[in-house]
DNA sequence: TTGTACGCGTTATCAC
DNA sequence: GTGATAACGCGTACAA
C-alpha cells in the first residue's frame, strides 16, 4: 500500500495540499475548523510526513552529527548519552559517525562523506593524538563544536571542564590533610590533559606553601606506567599519590598493595575522571569527576545556537567535582 | 553559493542530467569517455550529492537506526561498537535513539517517531523489563532485529549469545579443579538470563555428579544482593561462587574479603559478561565473555538481509568465551 | 549510448 | 484564510 501523502489528506478535505501543510504545522494562517478538520484526517488515514521531502525542501535535517573515535572508553559513552538526551529533548535525530584513526581516514570523511551528510551541525569528540586535518572542518559551512579540544586548536566552539582548577583542587585536599610529600603520576607533558592536570598540581602545592620536588613527578609514556616506574617512585617515599587519570591510579593502587603499602594510611591517592571502576576498588577511589554527561548536552546547546543565528567561535566550561571516597584518607576525619 | 547540483555538471558538461546521473552512479550504459569527462567535472565543481533528494525519490536512506535505552552500561556501548563498525564497513549511516523507560514512551515511539524515521531498518536494544508495547514493531513495515531479545518473545529475528552453555562451562571448569560446594548468585528466576545461567549451573552440578543444594543458591531482588545476604551465604561454607553477573561478583569478592576469606584459595569465584571491571580486581574475575560487539554486527548483517530479502523470523547465536583469570585458582595448576 | 519527460512529498511565493 | 504554481535535487521510464 502506497504512502499516505498530504495530497490525500487534501483530496479528502477537500482543500489544497498547502492548506493541509500550513494546518499540521501549526501556521497561523488557518481557518480553526479547517485545522480541526485536516488534523482528523491526517490521523485517520495515518498520516506521517516524509524526512526526505521536507528536508529537501527547507534544507534542514533536525539531525545531529556526532563524529567519535573508534576507540572504547566509558567517558565517550558518557558524553554521548548526554548528548543524544538534550538532542532528543529538542526533538532532534542523532547520527553517529565513527572516526578511524589515521590522517587518511579523516581527510575521506572531510572530502568524501562530510558534504553528503544529511545533519544540520558536526559535535567533534577527538581523542589527543588526532591529526589535524580534521581541522579542515572549520573551513566547511558545516556547523561544528568540539569537545574538549585540548591542543588541538581548531578553530571551532569548544566545550571543556575546568582540569587546572579541579585537579588543584584534589591535591589541595590532599595537602590540606596533611599530606607534604605528594606525587604526581600523569602522561607526558606533551599532552595536553597531563600538562593541565600537572598544573593543577604545581598551583596546590605552591599555595599550600609546599616546595615543588622533581623526584616525586612520573610522566610515564602513553600515560601507562610500568610496575618499575611505580616502585621507584614508592621508593622516594611519598605520603601521597596525585594521579591524573583514574585509570594509571587502579594500577598504582594494586602496586602500592603489591608492595605492601596500605592506602590511605601510608599513602592517600586521588585520582581524575570518576570511572565507572574508581567505585568498586578498594579501597573506593577518591577523583575528581567529569561532568561528561553535561559537556555532552553543552555542546548540542552551542551547536543550536551556531546553526540558528551562526554564532561565531566561543567556548564553555564545565566545572568539574571532587567526589571523596576512602582513598584519600579524610572521609573518617571530616 | 547555491549547492552544486547535477543540472550544473550537465550544463558544463554538454549532456543531459540523467546522463550525469547515470555516469556518477556507475551505470554501465555510458560511454567511458563521456563518464571520464563527467567525473573530473564534478569533482572540480565539488559536486555533492544530495541525501534527501536521492532519498526521496529511492526511498531508500542508506541509514539504520539502533533504539537503545536510556541508560548507561558498559554492554550496551560495546554493542553499538560492533554495529557502528559493520554499518561503517557497509558504507551506513547510523542512527541513535534513545528509548526512555515506560509505557508511554513505547507507545509515541511506535506511533510518532517511528513513521517518520528516515531509516531502512532498526536495531532493538532493550534491557529486561521493557514492557511489551514496543512488539508492535513486528507488525510494521519496518524490518527490525532485536538484540538479546531473552523473555520477550517480540516475533521479531534475534541474535543473542550462549548464555546457558556458556555458564554450565565455567561452573564446569570448577568442579573440574575440586570445588564441590559452588554457590549459584544471581538475579530473580523470572529474569530471563538469571534463568538460563541458572540452568547452566544445574546442568554442570549434573554433569559433575554433585547434587544440587538449594542453600547454595541466592537470587537477590533487582540482580543486587545485600552484604547481610552474602554473609549468610557465605555462613554456608562454600567453596565457589558461581555469579550470573560480574557486578554482582564484584559486590561478592569485596565482601570476602571484608569476612577474611581468601580468593580463589578458600573459595573461588566465577562472573559473567568480563566487564572492563574484571581485569583490574583484585584478584582479577574469571569470567565468561559476552560477544557483544560480534552481536552488533551480527545483528547489522540480519538487518541487512531482511532488508534487501525480506527474510522470515530467524535467529542468530554468537558464542560465548571463558576468560580464565586469578579468581577461579586454575591459573598455577594448568 | 543519450535525451525527454516526469514524479517523489513537501513547503515557499504570490495572488486572490 | 485559501488556492494555484513552482521549486527543492535526483532517478527512472521510455523514446530516440
Amino acid at each position: 500500500m502506497p504512502r499516505v501523502t498530504i495530497a490525500d489528506i487534501a483530496k479528502e478535505a477537500g482543500v489544497s495540499k498547502p492548506t493541509v501543510s500550513r494546518a499540521l504545522n501549526g501556521h497561523p494562517d488557518v481557518g480553526a475548523e479547517t485545522r480541526e478538520r485536516i488534523q482528523r484526517i491526517a490521523a485517520d488515514l495515518g498520516y506521517a510526513p516524509s524526512a526526505s521531502a521536507r528536508s529537501l525542501r527547507t534544507g534542514r535535517h533536525d539531525t545531529l552529527g556526532l563524529l567519535m573515535p573508534l576507540q572504547q572508553w566509558w567517558g565517550y559513552s558518557d558524553i554521548q548519552y548526554g548528548i543524544a538526551e538534550e538532542s532528543a529533548r529538542r526533538g532532534l535525530h542523532l547520527m553517529v559517525h565513527p572516526l578511524r584513526p589515521g590522517e587518511r581516514a579523516e581527510r575521506e570523511f572531510v572530502t568524501q562523506t562530510l558534504p553528503t551528510l544529511p545533519v544540520d551541525g558536526l559535535i567533534l569528540l577527538m581523542p589527543e593524538g588526532t591529526p589535524r586535518h580534521i581541522g579542515a572542518i572549520a573551513h566547511t559551512s558545516m556547523p561544528s563544536v568540539v569537545i574538549d579540544d585540548r591542543g588541538h586548536r581548531l578553530d571551532l566552539p569548544y566545550v571543556e571542564s575546568t582540569n587546572r582548577a579541579g585537579f588543584r583542587e584534589a591535591v589541595l585536599h590532599l595537602v590540606r590533610h596533611g599530606r607534604r610529600r605528594i606525587a604526581f603520576v600523569g602522561g607526558q607533558l606533551n599532552d595536553a590533559f597531563a600538562q593541565e592536570r600537572f598544573e593543577g598540581y604545581l598551583d596546590a602545592l605552591r599555595e599550600g606553601g609546599i616546595p615543588y620536588d622533581p623526584d616525586l613527578t612520573l610522566l610515564p609514556a602513553d600515560r601507562e606506567p610500568t610496575a618499575d616506574e611505580i616502585t621507584e617512585l614508592l621508593g622516594t617515599d611519598p605520603d601521597g599519590l596525585a594521579v591524573a587519570w583514574d585509570e594509571i591510579a587502579f594500577s598504582a593502587l594494586n602496586a602500592l598493595h603489591a608492595a605492601g603499602h596500605r592506602v590511605p594510611d601510608d599513602v592517600a591517592v586521588i585520582g581524575f575522571d570518576d570511572s565507572p571502576i574508581a567505585r568498586v576498588m578498594q579501597p573506593p577511589l577518591t577523583t575528581v569527576r567529569q561532568p561528561f554527561r553535561q559537556m555532552g548536552a553543552a555542546a548540542v546547546r552551542m551547536l543550536l545556537d551556531s546553526i540558528e543565528h551562526g554564532r561565531p567561535p566561543a567556548h564553555f566550561t564545565v566545572p568539574t567535582e571532587l567526589v571523596i571516597r576512602d582513598s584519600c584518607g579524610s572521609h573518617e576525619d571530616q
